[in-house]
DNA sequence: CAGTAAGCGAGACGGTACGTCGGGTCTTACC
DNA sequence: GGTAAGACCCGACGTACCGTCTCGCTTACTG
């Protein structure tokens, strides 16, 4: 994605380990990691992290279109066309958290800024908007609330469930399964 | 709250006026906004910020709480105690939305470290944990999802809520009616 | 001298209190004693200090203009002019070592700037040329080196020998024994 | 002697340019220079300098280890022990006098401290009292004052004479003769 | 299999923000 | 009315990080 087009093994073996590194460094020590601590941690140069990316900020950047991309993946994977609405929404749920859990910095510093909206969307709002749109015109979702505010609203539960999830304090599967719930049937009681 | 106890008229004023340049200066240029930018804007020098306030965090901080005190005023004053779970939820959103819109820095930045987690509990976490105790006891609440995972999720509708005003997408009381209508009734058709 | 010409007991007692603990607390720290510790050591708030001194330079100056007022003083009273010139010139030495012994930061910081000059100049610098003058005229002081020179290279020396005395490494009376001789007789043998 | 051993030849002259800036940035503004001031006319960024030399303390003592070794080069390459003691001390105060107006700072400020003290007996104390202690023991000096009280007198005058040179009151020549011949024969006439 | 080009670690450098400190000005309240 | 207390502005100091650059060295391709 970023400055050079051209593919080597080697480029891309170095390319992992640094954002395997940055994912962990900044993990722990949050936004007070400097560039030269995730390079120590990737093993290499302060240079070649700069040759690798030319900014912190698209440091970071790729690290959101990493979790990006395999949030899209799992999303593509996830036969969401196929299923009924109620399941694909559990289905993005499970999907989006699973990442989350592991690019929680992404969450915890709101990245995602200018260039990726477009990979976001492409990636991660069409195949939701398709379901949430499939879900209204099959009236299984309210049709007063604009689908736009719907996302986003839906988008916030999702944060806070990859918070919690982060934090332990509810497993993977019980916080699908109770976002879900609470999306659908709202937390109201019966 | 910081460093001194002491209270001056003056300290209070000049105290005020950092406050009030820092929101506006962040909210304007974010996290690249330096110390000086916010002594320059509230007309009082360098050295002078860094008397009220030794740290950029400890401003931020000091923003936060600032934040959380005028939210909890706001629950305070919201007689929560006395209306039905279902009018106390959407009076909570209204008050943390309309203060969340000014201090959108706070969201967007991620602050509210560890000493604030106090007040944070205390002005904002018991309110609306009694009214959604209350809610569960009088079987309005749903009682299948821990009170603190709901808590979490209601956290996650609000930031979702309050950067969906920021933005003026839409309005403060569409927002607060659909956010309090989602989370009650859920986004199901019916 | 500064600022005020008005003389109040009160006045002169804190000018007093203050260049005092000034030649105190600059011996002992030299140049890193800030105000705060001139103030403090004088019993008095930097305000006052401040008032008396308008700034850091100035009360240096009146330091030094304390000292040259006190050597003038002992020179004045040295019956320069009814002894023979070997003898004035000891009597100079002396004297001037004397004061330099107690105001050595003085020397130490090599003030004496500006305005003074014109004091020194008065008080010490014409008693002294008078004596070498007349020291010349009588033949007894060498006419090929020019006076100005020649009080310089007397000043270095008496500078020295403050410097010897203030350390200890000598005594006062042999001192002055010692530069007065060196400096008629030189230091060649016989 | 600062900080670090190695040298490169970047790193020499780059310490070179600095010392050289400093030396010409202190002469003109005295202490009033500050590290930007010294860095800018270096051509070289603050940090750079304080890469160089960690305190303004710091470079204050190199320039004046650079001025004593200078002086230390000069002594040393004069020959002071193959000629008559007249003829040496004429040579050590033109050597000294000499390194002296270029480095008036040096003076002026009174610098010289701790670390330094070493070298400077070294490189100037031991080569000038050898030459005195010749003189004494040839009965070319008088036997009747401390070598070491002799040595301090000597500084007085040398440091006298760099102040006259450097203020253009008298050249260098004059000033050396005029120096040592006070030196040996006094001024007394005749 | 030798030579060459690319990628690399090391680290110097300019720039800029941070937090600290001292100098000098000014206001407020006390005596 | 002079004083102590202390807030305030200014600017220097020394530190740390960012992003750029230049060195040698070592890999891995190529003739």
């Amino acid at each position: 994605m970023n400055s050079s087009l051209i593919h080597s093994p080697r480029r891309d073996r170095t390319t992992a380990a640094i954002l395997d590194a940055a994912a962990h460094v900044l993990a722990a020590d949050g936004a007070a990691a400097s560039m030269a601590d995730v390079a120590n941690a990737a093993g290499v140069g302060r240079a070649t992290l700069y040759r690798y990316f030319e900014t912190r900020e698209s440091l970071l950047e790729a690290l959101a279109a990493d979790a990006v991309a395999e949030a899209g993946a799992r999303l593509a994977d996830a036969g969401l066309d196929g299923v009924p609405v109620e399941l694909a929404i559990e289905r993005i749920v499970r999907a989006i958290v699973a990442v989350g859990d592991r690019y929680a910095i992404i969450v915890r510093e709101g990245i995602l800024p200018d260039r990726e909206d477009e990979e976001v969307e492409r990636l991660l709002g069409m195949p939701i908007r398709a379901v949430f749109a499939r879900g209204v015109r099959t009236e299984v979702l309210r049709p007063d609330v604009t689908l736009d505010v719907l996302l986003e609203l839906f988008g916030g539960l999702l944060t806070s469930t990859i918070k919690l999830v982060g934090q332990r304090r509810i497993g993977l599967e019980d916080a699908a399964a109770a976002v879900t719930d609470v999306f659908l049937q709202g937390s109201r009681a019966q």
